[in-house]
DNA sequence: AATGAACGCAACCGCGACTTA
DNA sequence: TTAAGTCGCGGTTGCGTTCAT
């Protein structure tokens, strides 16, 4: 009992990392990367174990490990993502390029002690400048467990916890496609190439032929107080507009329409495709880094204004 | 200036999941 | 099938720093 199984050899060092130790460490993995943890310490001339080794590399040296103060937007999908999933770290972290569960645990831990110790304050910083209209559809992960395994009824506008969204949203999974491919099927490439198409798509001088890109729809629904859903397991969600009859810039962007234009990039397959609207609800916000997104909004939301 | 409390963060621990022989 | 080895996660601890009195 006591350590662990790969720590049981005798003059293992434990505590704080040296300089010297963090070289070797660098060295090794940079070179020859790290296939068995329980090797690597050996292999380096580390009088470590294994885990600690992982545990060092991980929440501290790797190269593109991203340090320094959270950013308003950071907290906030942070804060969003822990309302609907919990303390499940590793997750909400896979959502913040460069932050490890290690930094967003100690981040939040002492976010929630000055929650408790200052409730009015800290409900306040609750929602940073410029999303205070956001709010994530479910309140508690039980809420979002029941709506993921389809034990709920439909949502209905009767329903104050579960608000329709103010337009159809469809997902699709792109998990599929997380190995990559040349084709390029990962989630950040499919991100990239969302962002980039839906810039080409619109703009001034074709919008009125274009049915709303999924990016501007996801915008829209920012802005209309409605925040995609979460989902393990999930790829990703595009929500898609189906505007009012006649307009052509709220033309409908149909099922088929869009399942198409997925199909033709070879995002994934196969596309599970459900209506979220009317039949459930579910998906999860695509994984874009803070200034993606920042860079989204600022260029959809004068496109946004004239439509409204 | 001294000192104790509070904070922030790196690291450790235990456990469950996964892999492999 | 199962047991040992390994990995990864979430909870927790310990310590250096900062803050408040």
């Amino acid at each position: 009992m006591g350590h662990h199984s790969c720590c049981n050899q005798q003059k293992v060092k434990r505590g704080l990392w040296s300089p010297e130790e963090d070289e070797k460490l660098i060295r090794y993995i940079t070179t020859y990367g790290y296939g068995c943890w329980s090797e690597v310490p050996e292999k380096a001339g580390l009088q470590r174990c294994g885990k600690s080794c992982r545990l060092r590399w991980i929440n501290y040296l790797r190269p593109d490990i991203r340090r320094g103060r959270f950013t308003p937007e950071e907290e906030k999908l942070i804060i969003n993502l822990h309302e609907i999933v919990g303390n499940r770290w590793a997750h909400i972290a896979s959502h913040l390029p460069g932050r490890t569960d290690n930094e967003i645990k100690n981040y939040w831990n002492s976010w929630i002690k000055k929650k408790i110790h200052k409730p009015g304050k800290a409900a306040q910083s609750a929602t940073p400048s410029g999303f205070d209209h956001v709010q994530p559809v479910f309140s508690t992960a039980d809420q979002f467990d029941a709506i993921l395994h389809h034990n709920l009824p439909k949502p209905s506008a009767a329903d104050p916890m579960f608000p329709p969204p103010p337009c159809p949203l469809f997902m699709f999974d792109v998990s599929a496609g997380d190995s990559g491919s040349a084709s390029g099927s990962s989630k950040e490439e499919f991100v990239q190439e969302v962002a980039t198409l839906t810039s080409d798509l619109w703009n001034p001088t074709n919008q009125q032929d274009q049915a709303m890109p999924p990016f501007l729809a996801f915008t829209a629904c920012m802005e209309s107080n409605y925040l995609p859903p979460l989902v393990d397991g999930m790829g990703g969600m595009v929500p898609c507009c189906v505007g009012e009859d006649g307009e052509a810039s709220r033309q409908p962007f149909e099922k088929q329409e869009l399942s198409e234009w997925v199909d033709s990039r070879q995002y994934s397959s196969p596309l599970i495709w459900d209506q979220v609207a009317g039949t459930s609800l579910g998906g999860e916000a695509l994984p874009t880094a803070p200034s993606t997104m920042d860079a989204m909004i600022t260029s959809f939301s004068s496109s946004l204004s004239r439509i409204n």
